[in-house]
RNA sequence: AGCGGGAUAGGUUAGCAUGGUUAGACCGACGGGCUCAUAACCCGUAGAUCGAUGGUUCAAAUCCAUCUCCCGCUACCA
């Protein structure tokens, strides 16, 4: 099909941090790849994103680094933005080549003053068609000379009212287990700042009914049971079965969108995050027809035409992400769709009709990238982040590795010397020396014979037929988004176009072009250039660099990315040539002066702070001085004597029952009763390891029940910050419950 | 611990929802060929008790049960 309405919505990158290669292989490549494709099947996509800038994390890594929450989304928005470009991604041009018609690309931000208006707007249609509840709820209340705030129940611990045990959370005691409202919790303390008073304070808050689409969305899912992978599916259906329950869309808090609404009570709440950027698919689309197109342009991607046309819409984000696409994102449209006609809650909502918002056609969700063998994590430093790489690597050996190593169905990894093989053994030495092959033969002719003048197609028609059935599987596992598949046929012609050299040898006739046989093996020389030609068109959604070099090296005019998907297998084109000396497509990768290098950056990255845009062009790298560590503040030598360190001896080590992160390790402390401490150590020590070693502890900390087992005192151990853990533990020989000093 | 997902040749994986061909592919290994090409290319060979056990069935990688290990979310990291 061409000529249809595309909407590719890509997840929303918060705003908190520079991208890593397991965002890019998960949400952000996949629709890059989508929409180039169906670009060049002659589709008018509309590509829209952005930065998510609001919410408490936000806040929090503001007030760590001391400047305001919209320095920090500045920041990284600039940052994130420009690094996607750089990998190639179609966030510009804003309007397609072929004009607005066609649609366009906006990677907005949701701390754009225009997207607060929509979803305030949003905001009052639900909350007028009766689409909201609302609630008082008791929560903690941090008093302050300042003002003050709301503090969520995680930050908050006491005194558990069922079994005593402190340390309780505001919902919850980890000791027993039981659950409970706030306002039951004895002595409640703020964990940030336990010396502050904290009172109970009603807050009202306003819940969305997702209720009341329970049965719609039910129907939705039926419908794509079909095309929904495997892990959608699953994920959909455990919501749908657990019921859906109202959930709360405001939220006291600072840095965000203030709620719509007159009166004291809505003072200091915002529209809360989930409910509030997902909207930003539907803005987006509205504020890029108005910045670009015409100011109703947005109703093509977003509408069912009156005949009962729908555009297709497409959602990329990863795992985590799953059901706020298939659940609650749906039913905000709905919502939206039901309050546009007019109709509250008590109408049962249907799906979308002709002249509404239309439902998404897939999720197609990603599983995770892990690097070598770890989850990526910011806090530990475990990740490549995109602008790094790309100041080292040429963005198409990425998206090459990505794109035939991609999480499709279960997690898949990242790791150096995989990257390293498969760039230099399948993308290069399959790929680009067929290229190369095709290139150099080509321009040993004499210039009075150009390679074009040998074409003879009746020689390849075997050829022929190979190349049209591999694009028409090419096509097919790109429209049902199995990318991994797609490129893999992709380099089947690649392998195709040397195998057809092998056979045809032409490199034995390029001295006396008279010798038998010369004829037919030039036009399959000749047809090289073909397939060549073939190879640009079909690998430019995933290699778009590479292709556009090769474009022009064919000697063709124009741009490799808006030439026509079926171009590739029209024979009759008429062939060119271009008689300049060929450079290889892409530079051989060397492992061990990758993983060098690797190590530099890693040795760079310790010695500066902890922003972790560290090594990313243009960040700064100044003021690593020997300035204390934020939040330093001198002890007087009273207080450290209060602290009683002592040496013990580790006799046994067990896993804690009902936590996976804790071993119950029991020490020799110099009584005759031992104690008991529970350490965060498992992931860096196995039990065996541990038992037997002389460590130092401190041996007058309140004790404190973890997960129902009491823990006498911390051991000490020395952590890096970046996955590095390791236990102070003694130089000779001492007894246990020697005091240290 | 609660919930969800996964496990297929040395590595990466397709197939599994709708049981039924010799379980397909890429990398690597091994043997041969080629010498145009970036230590590249081509041909061939070996390599899989489809995580384990039991069950349903004429038939199970595919469905069911139990178990083991991995991943994610949530909790926990004194």
């Amino acid at each position: 099909m061409s000529g249809e309405h595309v909407l590719v919505c890509v997840a929303w990158p918060y705003a908190n941090g520079p991208l890593h290669l397991g965002h890019v292989a998960g949400c952000y490549l996949p629709p890059d790849i989508q929409t180039r494709f169906e670009r060049a099947k002659g589709n008018k996509v509309l590509l829209v994103s952005g930065s998510d800038e609001h919410g408490t994390p936000i806040t929090v890594t503001a007030e760590t680094m001391g400047i305001d929450p919209q320095s920090v989304v500045d920041k990284y928005h600039a940052l994130n933005i420009q690094a996607l470009k750089n990998l190639g991604c179609v966030w510009e041009p804003n309007v397609d080549t072929r004009g607005p018609e066609y649609g366009g690309a906006l990677f907005n931000r949701t701390s754009d003053k225009d997207h607060h208006s929509i979803v305030s707007e949003n905001f009052i249609k639900l909350l007028d068609a009766g689409l909201f509840e609302r609630k008082v709820m008791q929560q903690y209340y941090e008093v302050r000379s300042d003002g003050g705030r709301f503090l969520p129940d995680r930050y908050v611990e006491g005194i558990c009212p069922g079994c005593k045990s402190e340390g309780a959370r505001g919902d919850q005691c980890d000791t027993c287990g039981i659950t409970y409202e706030a306002h039951e919790l004895l002595s409640p303390k703020s964990k940030m700042n336990p010396e502050a008073d904290i009172e109970i304070r009603d807050t009202e808050h306003l819940f969305y009914r997702l209720d009341v689409f329970q049965k719609v969305l039910e129907e939705h899912s039926k419908n794509q049971q079909k095309v929904w992978k495997a892990n959608v599916r699953a994920m959909t259906k455990q919501w749908l079965d657990m019921g859906l329950r109202p959930r709360a869309v405001t939220r006291d808090l600072s840095w965000g969108i203030p709620l719509p609404l007159d009166g004291d009570e809505w003072l200091g709440k915002c529209i809360y995050v989930w409910f509030e950027a997902v909207q930003g698919y539907y803005s987006c689309a509205k504020l890029w027809a108005k910045r670009y197109a015409k100011v109703d342009d947005w109703e093509k991607w977003w509408k069912i035409s009156p005949d009962g046309k729908k555009p297709r819409h497409l959602y990329f984000l990863g795992k985590d992400n799953i059901p706020f696409h298939t659940i609650i994102w749906p039913s905000i449209i709905m919502g939206l769709n039901h309050a546009n006609k007019g109709l509250d809650f008590s109408t049962p909502p249907s799906l979308p009709g002709p002249g509404e918002l239309h439902l998404e056609d897939n999720v197609p969700a990603m599983e995770y990238l892990m690097l070598a063998g770890g989850q990526f994590s910011k806090s530990r430093k475990h990740a490549i982040w995109l602008p790094s790489f790309l100041e080292r690597f040429d963005p198409d050996t990425l998206r090459y590795y990505l794109s035939i190593n991609m999480p499709e169905n279960h997690d898949t990894d990242f790791n150096w010397p995989d990257f390293v093989e498969r760039v230099n053994a399948e993308l290069i030495a399959a790929y680009g020396n067929f290229v190369h092959r095709v290139l150099t033969l080509g321009n040993r002719l004499p210039e009075s014979m150009p390679l074009h003048s040998f074409e003879n197609l009746t020689y390849c028609t075997e050829e022929i037929n190979k190349l049209e059935s591999l694009h028409a599987q090419i096509t097919s596992s790109l429209e049902r988004h199995r990318f991994k598949e797609a490129l893999r046929f992709s380099m089947n012609a690649a392998q195709l176009g040397n195998q057809m050299l092998q056979n045809a040898t032409p490199w034995t006739y390029l001295n006396d072009l008279t010798q038998d046989g010369s004829k037919e093996s030039m036009a399959k020389l000749s047809f090289g250039w073909r397939l060549c030609r073939y190879l640009a068109i079909t690998m430019q959604p995933f290699l778009p660099f590479s292709s556009e070099k090769l474009w022009k090296m064919l000697g063709e005019n124009g741009k490799c990315e808006t030439q026509k998907w079926y171009s590739a297998i029209d024979w009759d084109c008429a062939a060119k040539w271009n008689n300049h000396d060929p450079k290889p497509l892409f530079n051989r990768l060397d492992l061990n002066e990758i993983l060098e290098q690797e190590q530099e950056l890693a040795k760079i990255s310790d010695e500066s702070n902890d922003d972790p845009s560290h090594n990313v062009k243009g960040a700064n790298r100044k003021k690593e001085g020997k300035k204390m560590p934020e939040g330093t503040t001198h002890l007087d030598f009273e207080t450290f004597t209060k602290v009683e360190l002592r040496t013990g001896k580790i006799i046994e080590v067990k896993d804690h029952d009902n936590a996976d992160k804790l071993y119950v390790v029991k020490i020799n402390d110099g009584s005759e009763a031992g104690r008991t401490i529970c350490a965060g150590l498992k992931e860096y020590y196995s039990p065996d390891q541990m038992v037997g070693k002389s460590i130092v502890f401190v041996a007058n900390l309140k004790p404190k029940k973890l997960r129902g087992i009491l823990s006498e005192g911390m051991m000490l151990a020395a952590d890096n910050g970046k996955g590095g853990v390791t236990l102070v533990t003694l130089d000779g020989d001492i007894e246990p419950g020697s005091e240290v000093r």
